[in-house]
DNA sequence: CTCCTAATATTCAAATTTGAATGGAATGTT
DNA sequence: AACATTCCATTCAAATTTGAATATTAGGAG
C-alpha cells in the first residue's frame, strides 16, 4: 500500500522552508535529531535523495525540489483544512455551569473563577451552590467539582486534591466555654455539624473518642451555613486548612487529630474530548484546585 | 501555527474510507485502538467533531465531511509525490505491483517471475489477482496485465500478444457425455463459463451459432475456478492454448472454431517510464509474454 | 594555519506511542 | 429469545520514538 508515513513528509516541508535541520527543528516543535532522522527515513522509503548534506545546511537536490512541490501542495491543504475547522470550531466564547458543594462554592470558586474569568474574558460562568449529585448527562451542569469520585456514565473524573480538615472555635466561645485539652474532652462541648458528619465522626473513632448520632448540637444541610455558626461561637466545628485558616475570628484545635482527609474530584460529561470551553475550564480548575 | 499531526491526518483519511475503527486498521498498517486515538487526538486538535458513533461504525459528521474534502487532497498530492518519486528513484531495488486477472496471475505469470527473479534478485513482486480496473495513478499497481486495452489517463500501454483460445472438456467427460461432432452440438452440452463471457458468445455467434445467456451451465467471475470446473469434468470451456494444452486431463476441440483471440496490453503509468525497476520489469513482461 | 561558528551525526535514557487482550454495546440472525 | 457477529473503549506491557548531551565535520575569518 501506499505506506509513506506523512509526518515525515511534513517535516521535508519545514527542512526544505528552514534549509536546515536545526532551522526546522527550531520552527517546528521537535528537536534536530529527530528532523534528520524524518528526512533519512523518508529517503529510504522514496529510494531517493532529496538533500545534498553541505555541511552548511542542506540543500534539495533535483528530485527534492520536485517532490517538495507534491508536499507543498499538501501542506496548502492541510493548511485550508486549518482553516476550515477554525471556522467550524466551537468557539470558546459561552456560559459554563459549574457545580460544587456550598463550602467550596462560597470560599474557594469565587477567587479561582475571578482569576479564570481575567484570562477568558469571553466565558460566562454560572455557578450551582449544591452537594446533590447534579446530572451531568442531562446537562443540569457541566463540570462538577465533588468531594468523593462520582459515578455516573459518560462521565470524565479527575482526581486534584486531597484537602485536610481542621478542627476549629471561635476565640468568643472557647473564651466562654473554656478550651478542651483533649480529643474526648470535645465530647462536653457544642459541636456544629452537617448532613454528612459521618467522615468526622469516624476521625473521632480512630482517635478512640466514642461519639454517637447526638454529637452534634447543631446541623444544618448547608456547610455554609454551620461554619458561620462555628464563627460566631456556637460552638466547635470543622472545615477544611484553606478556609479555617483564612478565618481570624476562629482558631484551630488540635492539628495533630487524626481527621480524615477529603478528596476533590472534578467531573464532566465525556463531550469534554470535543468542547474546548469545557476542556478550557476544566483543566483550569484542575491546575487551580490541586495547587 | 499548523501544528496539526499530519499522521492523524493519515488516518482520518483511511478511517472516512473504511468506515469504521476497524476497517481502516485493516487497511492500513495500524490497530484499531490506534486509529481511534488518531480521530479523538484530531478532533481535540480541531476542536470539531468528525465522526459520530454509531454504534456499528463511524459516521462522518457534515463538519467531518467537508474537512474530507481536504484531507483528500492531501492524500492525492501525497499519491502524485509517491509516484514521482517512484519514477525518480535511482536503485532498482524494491517492490513492484502488478496486478493481472487471476487466470494469468496463475497459470502464466509465475514462470515469467521466477525468471525474472533469477536475473533481478533484488527486486520484489507482489502480485495482485484481480480483473477490476485497478488505479494506476493511485498505486493500487505499478503495472497492469489486461486482456484489453487500458484506457487511462496519463497511462502508457502496450500490446505485446494477441493469445489464442481453445474449446476445451476433460477425457472424463467427453467419456461420459460423449464428444460433439459439430459446434452446435455444444448446446446441448455443460458449458463453463466465466463472468466476461461475451467474447465466447460472439465467436458462437461469429460461427453461425445463435447462444444467448442460458449457454453456460456453470459461472464463476473467477477464470481458475471455471478452469478448474472444466478440468474436473463439469462440462466444456474455453482457455488459451497456452493453459489448455499444458493439462494432459483435458483435450481440445475444435481446433479451427473460429473464435477470437485476446489482445494482451501491458499498462503502467507514464511518471514510471523513468523508474529503472519499473521500466525493467515493463520491458521483461512485454519480452516474455510476446514469446 | 588555526580558531570560531554553525551545522550534522551518534548515543542512550526517558517519554510517548503502540497493539494484544479484554469488556461491553449494538445489530442482525437463527 | 438466545446466539453470533461486529464494532468501539480501555488497559497495560512492550516497542518505538524522542531529545539532551556529546562527538564530529565543514566552512570562513583573522
Amino acid at each position: 500500500m501506499s505506506s509513506m508515513d506523512w509526518t515525515h513528509l511534513q517535516t521535508f516541508v519545514a527542512v526544505a522552508g528552514a534549509g536546515s535541520l536545526s532551522g526546522a527543528a527550531r520552527a517546528m516543535a521537535g528537536s534536530q535529531p529527530t528532523m534528520g532522522r524524518h528526512i533519512a527515513s523518508l529517503e529510504a522509503e522514496l529510494g531517493v535523495r532529496l538533500f545534498d548534506r553541505t555541511g552548511h545546511g542542506l540543500e534539495l537536490t533535483p528530485t527534492g525540489i520536485e517532490l517538495l512541490e507534491h508536499a507543498r501542495a499538501m501542506a496548502q491543504a492541510a493548511d485550508r483544512m486549518a482553516l476550515v475547522a477554525q471556522g467550524r470550531a466551537e468557539t470558546i466564547a459561552g456560559t459554563i455551569r459549574i457545580t460544587a458543594s456550598d463550602l467550596v462554592a462560597t470560599y474557594i470558586l469565587p477567587d479561582i473563577l475571578a482569576d479564570l474569568h481575567g484570562l477568558e474574558p469571553e466565558i460566562q460562568v454560572e455557578v450551582v451552590a449544591s452537594d446533590r449529585t447534579e446530572n451531568l448527562l442531562r446537562r443540569d451542569a457541566d463540570i462538577a467539582v465533588r468531594m468523593y469520585q462520582p459515578t455516573q456514565a459518560d462521565v470524565i473524573t479527575r482526581k486534584v486534591a486531597e484537602l485536610e480538615i481542621g478542627i476549629y472555635a471561635a476565640h468568643d466561645y472557647l473564651a466562654k466555654a473554656g478550651v478542651p485539652e483533649t480529643l474526648r474532652d470535645v465530647l462536653d462541648h457544642d459541636v456544629v455539624g452537617y448532613d454528612r458528619g459521618e467522615q468526622i465522626i469516624q476521625g473521632f473513632r480512630a482517635a478512640g473518642v466514642a461519639v454517637d448520632r447526638d454529637f452534634f448540637s447543631f446541623r444544618s444541610d448547608n456547610q455554609v451555613v454551620a461554619w458561620r455558626m462555628v464563627v460566631a461561637g456556637w460552638g466547635i466545628g470543622f472545615n477544611q486548612l484553606q478556609v479555617g485558616d483564612g478565618e481570624p475570628l476562629v482558631r484551630r484545635l488540635f492539628p495533630d487529630a487524626p481527621l480524615p482527609s477529603l478528596p476533590v474530584w472534578l467531573a464532566a460529561h465525556a463531550e469534554l474530548k470535543t468542547s474546548r470551553r469545557v476542556r478550557r475550564v476544566f483543566d483550569f480548575l484542575g491546575e487551580r484546585l490541586g495547587a
